[in-house]
DNA sequence: ATAGGGTTAG
């Protein structure tokens, strides 16, 4: 927007002259005639003017006037509608508004002023305003407006309605937009699914699922927006494993075929579950129906195939695309770095810049990423500094986060401190969490302790955090600090996550958990990870005892450990998928220091690739070595 | 007389 017509307009309106206008001194009631009108022609003498054209034709011309207006032909007209009362005509004013709210030029508060001095404003008129303030940075006045007509008993029409709800969402009030849901109802639109759609979105924007899933069932006719809509709501609100199932049924019931949009949720679901199986089918769906072709696609095969741990695919869509954007360049980078090359992903981030694409906020958080899962603390500091200095990008709390993280795993505890108290933005549980990670790894337990009390204050405490706290205390063989923790944490009713491990085979998800004896296979499963115990040890492996959290002597503490769901899925894959093929485990909490020799061994003793995804990060483990610093 | 609507990538 070039300068705002506001300013002019503060100025009492009335004083607006004609002659205000530097490039032309004629009466404005003449310039109405002429159609090719623009405020900039340096002279239109030449211009043949129609010596008395008729009302009618006046009006029209004024019309087209509006429509190619600028910024200050539109500040004559509205005089000149002022001066011959033409702002009270509707059609006239409607246009002006129109005009006024969606020219490139548009000032919003000009249009407040000039609304106002209609007199009796009509439902179109309260629409324009509403549509222009939804897309604002003020979307709360769209639903004053929308209020306010509605109190007047004008009826708002479907798409104003779509736009205020769209404005609730924007401005975040639940509140709000019930009032909307149940003025739809009182206005008789209920069967309108562009509007009901968007109402779905609006639910789903607030997590009320249910919700969203009743209006979904409302919508008589159901097409592919309003199912993309329900499953955008699904994979929003943590239902992933519906997503894929919602899939199939579109493909399979016929009633609504898959389109891009579709196929892009879907694949983000599967790189949210670690699916590969199923993500490569709906890949191969997509180039079916020549999908392929969509940059967001492809952009979120690289994401989902990164996810997955497969970096070889991941790359192979990345060197395939024509075409990448910064996403594309971001989405490798953060691929590289969460599976543990962060040189390369470093190497991605300089060719990036060969090729002159301009890094973003989260190609910053992918390269810090790969430098705090490498260890490389000079690089990382570096890129901090230059995110600002040279790119102008100022560092958001996560990439603090990778700071934190990066100073944290090298041991630098009370820097990583000084970071989070310095850094200028009000630090989260995430941030704090991530020392307390760091604490763990080092055995700080004074810093730990201040952690936790940072986390309580911001009452955002979870289980993880106090097993994160006993990890530190016995670790430090605080025992008695142990106790005390675990009665507090009994008296407080915390509720630990328990740890599970799954491993998909053949589609099927396998579920394990410590000492687990419920699956069909368990005999030869915990045969089989007596012999591998026996194998690895052979070949040096050691438990690590520090991993066990109980006080117990050193071979209680071994046997503790020896039953860990990592290592029973891990025990299950060695014995159900033939020689020389990769394992996949998936944890759902950080895979312990102990399960992490273990697996490493174990590439190494049977030839097996093994991938284990934890809540962290990727672990490659092949030919008993590790594709990062080992367990950091 | 008249503009205008819903889902989407790192």
């Amino acid at each position: 927007m070039t300068q705002a017509p506001a300013a002019v307009m503060n100025k009492s309106l009335s004083s607006l002259k004609f002659s205000r206008t530097r490039t032309t001194s004629k009466p404005i009631d003449k310039l109405f005639t002429h159609k090719t009108f623009q405020e900039t022609r340096p002279n239109n003498n030449q211009q043949p003017t129609p010596k008395n054209p008729h009302p009618r034709t006046q009006q029209q011309n004024l019309i087209s006037l509006i429509k190619s207006g600028t910024q200050n032909s539109l500040l004559q007209i509205h005089a000149h509608l002022i001066r011959t009362s033409l702002l009270q005509n509707p059609t006239f004013s409607l246009r002006f508004l129109s005009c006024l709210c969606f020219s490139p030029f548009r000032d919003l508060r000009y249009s407040r002023h000039f609304f106002s001095q209609i007199d009796k404003p009509s439902a179109s008129h309260y629409s324009t305003l509403i549509r222009a303030y939804s897309s604002s940075d003020s979307p709360k006045d769209a639903f004053f407006l929308y209020k306010e007509m509605t109190q007047k008993g004008l009826k708002p029409d479907p798409v104003s309605s779509s736009f205020v709800l769209k404005s609730c969402m924007k401005f975040s009030s639940l509140f709000c937009g019930l009032q909307i849901h149940g003025r739809i109802l009182g206005d008789g639109f209920q069967s309108d699914s562009l509007l009901l759609t968007t109402l779905m979105d609006f639910y789903s924007s607030f997590a009320s699922r249910d919700e969203a899933c009743k209006v979904f069932d409302e919508i008589s006719k159901k097409d592919t927006v309003a199912w993309n809509v329900l499953i955008s709501c699904y994979l929003r609100n943590g239902r992933t494993r519906d997503v894929l199932m919602l899939f199939d049924s579109m493909k399979n019931e016929g009633a609504c075929k898959p389109d891009d949009v579709t196929c892009l949720l879907v694949v983000q679901a599967c790189a949210n579950l670690g699916a590969l199986d199923f993500g490569e089918k709906v890949y191969g769906y997509i180039e079916e129906c020549g999908y392929g072709v969509s940059l967001n696609l492809r952009n979120s095969l690289i994401a989902m195939y990164s996810r997955c741990g497969c970096l070889e695919k991941a790359y192979g869509v990345f060197k395939g695309m024509p075409e990448k954007n910064a996403i594309s360049w971001s989405a490798m980078i953060s691929g590289l770095a969460m599976n543990g090359y962060g040189r390369d992903a470093i190497l991605a981030f300089e060719e990036m810049q060969r090729m002159g694409i301009a890094p973003d906020e989260q190609t910053f958080t992918g390269v810090l990423s790969a430098c705090s899962h490498c260890g490389l603390v000079d690089e990382g500091m570096e890129f901090l500094h230059q995110m600002s200095k040279e790119f102008g990008i100022e560092p958001n709390i996560h990439h603090y986060g990778c700071i934190v993280d990066l100073l944290g795993r090298a041991s630098l505890l009370d820097q990583a401190y000084q970071v989070i108290i310095s850094m200028g933005l009000k630090p989260d549980a995430t941030i704090w969490r991530t020392l307390l990670g760091a604490c763990r790894i080092h055995g700080h337990v004074t810093l730990g302790e201040r952690v936790i009390e940072h986390l309580i204050e911001l009452k955002a405490q979870e289980a993880g955090d106090y097993v994160l706290l006993l990890n530190i205390y016995s670790s430090d063989g605080k025992w008695e600090k142990v106790t005390e923790l675990r009665k507090f944490m009994k008296e407080k009713g915390i509720q630990t996550t328990p740890g599970c491990s799954t491993i998909e085979l053949k589609g099927v998800v396998h579920n394990f958990i410590v000492d687990d004896i419920s699956h069909p296979r368990k005999h030869e499963i915990y045969d089989k990870l007596d012999e591998i115990n026996k194998q690895l040890k052979i070949a040096g492996y050691v438990a690590e005892i520090t991993s066990e959290l109980h006080d117990l002597g050193a071979e209680e503490k071994a046997h503790a450990l020896s039953y860990h769901s990592e290592k029973l899925a891990l025990a299950f894959g060695v014995l159900a998928t033939p020689p020389g093929t990769t394992i996949r485990v998936t944890k759902n909490l950080r895979i312990c220091v102990d399960c992490h020799n273990f697996a490493k061994f174990l590439s190494g003793v049977y030839n097996r690739k093994v991938i284990v995804r934890d809540r962290m990060r990727f672990h490659h483990f092949r030919d008993g070595g590790c594709s990062c610093n080992d367990y950091w």
